[in-house]
DNA sequence: CTCCAAACTTAACACCGTTAAGTTTATCAT
DNA sequence: ATGATAAACTTAACGGTGTTAAGTTTGGAG
C-alpha cells in the first residue's frame, strides 16, 4: 500500500465520485462519510475542500452545468450558419437530450436550490448559466431576422419555458422515455 | 394540561404541520423528531400512522395535489362555456399561479420523486393527476373542434411541455417573481 | 534545514430515522 | 358492567449522519 497521507487531487475525485453516487442511488442516499469512504479518505477530510456538504453539491451541480453548457456550445457551432433559427432549435435539442440521456440530474440542478440545502451564504448555483448562453445566442438571431425589442423579449421567455418544460417533463419517471420528444420539439419551436 | 394519550387527529395534523414545516424551512430540514415535538407527541408515534418517513411526504405531496386539483376544476367550471379552448387557458392560467403562490410545491412535487426518497416499494406519488385531468378535458375540448388525433395528441403534450415549463421557471427563485407570466402564457397557448 | 500552512486523521457532539418492548386507551362482545 | 383485543402512544436504544476541535503529517518556500 502506498497509502499517502496527502491524497493529491481529493477535491476533483470528491465531485466525480459524488456524482457518480448520485447516479446511482439518488441525492438523498449521498453521504459525506459514504463519499470520503469510497475516496479512501478519512471523514473529516471533505472539510479541508468544501465548508459543509451544501458547498460540495453546488460543486457538483456546477460540475455538471459545466457538461451541459458544452453541449449547447457545441449545438451552436455545429450549426453550418451559425446566425439561423436553426441554431436556436439545435441548441433546444442538446439541451432536452441532455436531461433526457441523465434524468437525474433535472431534478438535482433546478430542484435541488429551492430545497434550501446550506447554500444558505453566498453563491448562488449557476444552473442558469447555459441557458443564459442560449438566450444571447437566442437574441443575436432574433435581431438578425429584424424583430422587435418586445416580440424578442417575450419570444425568448416562451421559447424558454417550452424547451425547460420538455426537459422537465422528459426527465420525470413513469414519464414514457420513448416518446418522440424531438419531434415535439421541432413542432413546439417552429410554430 | 388535559395531556391526553389519545391524540384524536394526530394523522392529519402531522401532514398539515408537516407542510407547514416545509413552506418555513424547505424539505431538508424537515425531521420527523422535531415534527413530532410540533405535535406535541413522542418522537416514534408518526410510525403509528406512516411506515416510514417516505410515506409521510407522499402523504404530503397528495394532500398539495388534492389542492390544486381543485383549482383545476375550479378553473374549468367557472369557464362559462365548458367546452370552448378558453377552459383550456384558464386551466394553464390556474396551473402556473398556484406554483408562482407556492413555488416551495413545485419541487416538493416533482423533484422528490425522483430523488428517490424511501418510496421505493408500492406506490408512486400521484402528482400528475391534476394534469391527467388537464388532458381529458383538453382532449374532449379539441375533439369538440374537430382536430384530428394526431394533431391532438401532440397538440397536449405540446401544452402540457408549455404550461408545466412556466411553473417550472416561475417558481424558481432568482427569477423574476413580478414577470407577467400570465402575459406569457396567453401568448404561448394562443399560438 | 527550518518553519509554516495546507491536507489530512482521530475523536467527539448533537441530531436523525427507525425499531423493539412496554403502557395507555377506546371499542366491543358477552 | 366487565374483560379481552387491537390501536395509539411512550420510552429507550441502535446505527448512521453532518460537523467541529484538536492533533498529526507533509510539501514546499525561505
Amino acid at each position: 500500500m502506498d497509502k499517502k497521507y496527502h491524497h493529491g487531487d481529493l477535491k476533483i475525485q470528491l465531485i466525480k465520485t459524488g456524482l457518480h453516487m448520485i447516479q446511482e442511488d439518488g441525492i438523498n442516499k449521498l453521504s459525506l462519510r459514504k463519499l470520503a469512504q469510497l475516496c479512501n479518505v478519512s471523514e473529516a477530510a471533505p472539510y479541508s475542500h468544501f465548508k459543509n456538504k451544501g458547498e460540495l453539491l453546488i460543486a457538483i451541480q456546477e460540475y455538471i452545468t459545466e457538461q451541459l453548457q458544452k453541449r449547447l456550445e457545441d449545438a451552436y457551432e455545429r450549426t453550418e450558419h451559425g446566425n439561423s433559427p436553426i441554431a436556436i432549435l439545435n441548441m433546444g435539442k442538446a439541451y432536452v437530450q441532455f436531461f433526457i440521456r441523465y434524468p437525474e440530474y433535472y431534478s438535482f440542478l433546478f430542484a435541488q436550490p429551492y430545497l434550501k440545502i446550506d447554500l444558505s451564504m453566498g453563491n448562488e448555483p449557476n444552473a442558469f448559466e447555459p441557458f443564459q448562453y442560449y438566450k444571447e445566442k437566442a437574441y443575436t438571431i432574433y435581431k438578425n431576422e429584424g424583430f422587435s425589442e418586445e416580440r424578442i423579449k417575450y419570444g425568448i421567455i416562451a421559447m424558454w419555458a417550452k424547451v425547460h418544460g420538455i426537459a422537465a417533463i422528459a426527465s420525470m419517471q413513469d414519464v414514457n422515455r420513448d416518446f418522440e420528444w424531438e419531434d415535439v420539439l421541432d413542432k413546439i419551436l417552429v410554430e
